[in-house]
DNA sequence: GATATTTGACCAAC
DNA sequence: GTTGGTCAAATATC
């Protein structure tokens, strides 16, 4: 955690040190340096959630509308994730279906888990200004992979989803270890490996140089298709990763203003077909896994490497 | 042609 | 009977 504290500070540090930089900088470099430090901030927040205990919900009553964490209130970060563990039925929620081992999630981000999902359907929720999406893992019909979750805009933080994981991934798509990849010049690859064996909270989103509103805007860059085989060649075609950058999430930039401008399921259902779209090359790509309290990353290493 | 998304219909929990 | 969750045919995209 202090780690991830620290690299969040060496982050920012390189960031200020860039846009004040008297040497031209590339916008897309300022943007994956902004990239980093929203993943600290995620990765931060999900791994306070994770080491508190506290922070695990018992609560039989969770549910979509009678959540907890639905009371619109803000959360450091993007990201929030609560456990949900064994709900009982109370009979007046709306659980009609197995929520057990299910957690939630309140994200501006919601589909950068690092997962494939495939949208199943969307509906209209009673008393809710938002649709609910629901998602299943790709692999469900190659591996038997049972996850699935939902995603539904906060009416009160409509820059939020409330993201509601069920079940665990049986399907082996996931990396080795946990990689991050910057590499907004190609000839400039930089590879994070966090030494970890274990899958948790993860964060993974990739882009093109410009900017990734563009499906397969990089298809084709035998470079890219290369960092996508590092992901995992055992099972997983680099095209069912998943990829999603939530530039909403971030300040103004010449990328931000490039995204489409849409709202409400609008967005929900582009931000879908482009997670699904993940044969678009990634030039940048991060992966954040976390093994107990281990944490291995030297920031001054990483930014000296380019 | 393969794969993903959309959406109306259906099923089951309440 | 109502409503949330899922299915599957139609459609879209590459």
């Amino acid at each position: 955690m202090e780690d991830l504290v620290r690299g969040q500070e060496f982050a920012k540090q390189a960031h200020m040190q860039l846009q004040g930089s008297e040497i031209p900088v590339e916008n897309e470099i300022l943007d994956s340096v902004a990239k980093i430090l929203e993943c600290f901030a995620n990765a931060i927040s999900k791994f306070s959630s994770s080491e508190s205990s506290s922070e695990v919900c018992h609560s039989p009553a969770l549910t979509a509308v009678d959540s907890p964490f639905s009371d619109g209130r803000k959360s450091e970060g993007t990201g929030e994730i609560r456990t949900i563990i064994s709900p009982k039925k109370t009979g007046s929620s709306n659980k009609r279906r197995r929520t057990s081992d299910a957690r939630e999630e309140l994200t501006a981000t919601p589909f950068d888990d690092g997962r494939a999902w495939r949208k199943y359907g969307q509906k209209e929720i009673l008393n809710t200004k938002y649709p609910k999406s629901y998602f299943r893992c790709t692999h469900k019909t190659d591996q038997g992979c049972q996850a699935t979750k939902q995603v539904q805009r906060i009416e009160e933080e409509p820059a939020k989803y409330r993201v509601l994981y069920i079940g665990q991934h049986t399907c082996n798509n996931q990396l080795k270890g946990p990689q991050l990849f910057l590499d907004a010049n190609p000839r400039h690859t930089c590879l994070l490996n966090f030494e970890s064996n274990y899958y948790a909270p993860k964060v993974e989103f990739s882009f093109p140089a410009s900017i990734s509103s563009a499906k397969h805007e990089f298809k084709g860059d035998t470079e890219y298709a290369n960092i996508a085989s590092h992901k995992n060649k055992d099972s997983v075609k680099s095209s069912e990763f998943a990829v999603w950058n939530d530039l909403s999430a971030f300040n103004p930039s010449p990328a931000t203003s490039m995204m489409p401008s849409t709202s409400g399921s609008e967005l929900v259902d582009g931000i879908a077909g482009l997670y699904s779209s993940a044969d678009s090359n990634p030039n940048f790509d991060m992966d954040m896994m976390f093994d107990d309290d281990v944490l291995q990353f030297d920031p001054n290493e990483f930014f000296n490497s380019s």
